[in-house]
DNA sequence: CATTCTTTTTGACAAAGTCCAAATCTCAGC
DNA sequence: GCTGAGATTTGGACTTTGTCAAAAAGAATG
C-alpha cells in the first residue's frame, strides 16, 4: 500500500491512526488473521481493541479496499492485492497460502455463464495441497 | 443414498441407527448443515445429539462417504455426490446453493500445476452470485 | 451370549465474530 | 483555532459452529 491515508481519504472516510494501522499492517503481512492483525497493529500502535480491528477490516473490505478469503477451516484471512483475480494455494497441513496467478489467462471454466438464473459476479479458486515443508515432515 | 446401511458395511463401520438416518439425511437434503440434518433426523429417530450428528457427519467425511463444502459466512454443508468433480454456486444474498457442473470438460485452469513447490490435490471453485429469487427482491 | 471395542450422550469449552451503549475522535464550518 | 454533529473506538456480553473428555450404551466377533 502506498500510502494509506491517501487511500482513505480517497473512499471519503475519516482517517484515524487505527485505520492507518491496519492497512500498513495488510499490506506488510498477505493472508494474515484479524488476530495476527491486531497483535501487528499493537507493536505500532501500542494497543487497539479487537472489535475496532474488525471494525476496520470490515469497512476496508465492503470499499474494496482490501479483499477477505475464507478457506475452509481457517478464520478469515485478508489482503491488500486486488483487481488482479488471482487465485489461491493452501497447504491442507499447514494452512499457509500463497497466491497464484491463473494459468490459463481466461479461465475458460470460470466465465460466469448463467446457471440455474443466477446472476454470477465471481468465481473463487482455491487449490489444495501440501506445501513443500509439510511435504518434508510426513 | 441407494442403501446406507450396505454403504456402511462397505467401508467397515459399524452401522447404527444415527449413521443410517444422517446418511438418508444427507442424501435428501443435499446442501444442508449439521443443524439442519439434526432436524431433520429428530424428524426421523425422535432424538439424536448434537455432538452424534457431527461425529457421523466427520467419520462419513473422512471415509469419503459424503462430502463437507465450507463456503465463507456459512457453516459446513454436506452432500451425498461425490467423485464427479462438480463445483458449486452461492448465492451472496440467501446463501442458496446449487451444483454445477464444470463447463469445460477438462477445465483447463484448474489443472494441478506445481506452483510454489506445493503438491496440489484439488481445486475448489465456489461461483459467487445472485439468485433469481433474490434478484426479483432487489 | 459374553466380551471387547466402538458409538452415543452430556456438558463444558474454544475460536471467530457480532451487537450494543458509552466514550472519544474527526472534520467541516465559522 | 474553536465547536458541534456525526462517525469511530472501546469494552463487555453474547452467538454460532464446532471440538474435547468421560461415562453410559450399543454393535459385532467368536
Amino acid at each position: 500500500m502506498r500510502d494509506p491515508e491517501a487511500t482513505l481519504r480517497q473512499h471519503a472516510l475519516p482517517v484515524t491512526a487505527q485505520r492507518i494501522a491496519v492497512l500498513r499492517a495488510v499490506s506488510q503481512h498477505p493472508h494474515a488473521t484479524a488476530d495476527d492483525l491486531a497483535e501487528s497493529v499493537r507493536g505500532e500502535l501500542g494497543t487497539i481493541s479487537r472489535q475496532s480491528v474488525y471494525n476496520v477490516l470490515n469497512v476496508l473490505t465492503d470499499k474494496g479496499i482490501i479483499r477477505r478469503i475464507q478457506p475452509a477451516d481457517s478464520a478469515a484471512l485478508y489482503e491488500d492485492r486486488i483487481g488482479d483475480n488471482h487465485h489461491h494455494l493452501v497447504c491442507r497441513s499447514c494452512g499457509k497460502t500463497e497466491d497464484v496467478c491463473c494459468a490459463v489467462g481466461e479461465a475458460p471454466c470460470l466465465k460466469a455463464h448463467s446457471h440455474h438464473g443466477f446472476k454470477i459476479d465471481e468465481a473463487e479458486v482455491i487449490y489444495w495441497g501440501t506445501c513443500p515443508t509439510c511435504q518434508k515432515k510426513r
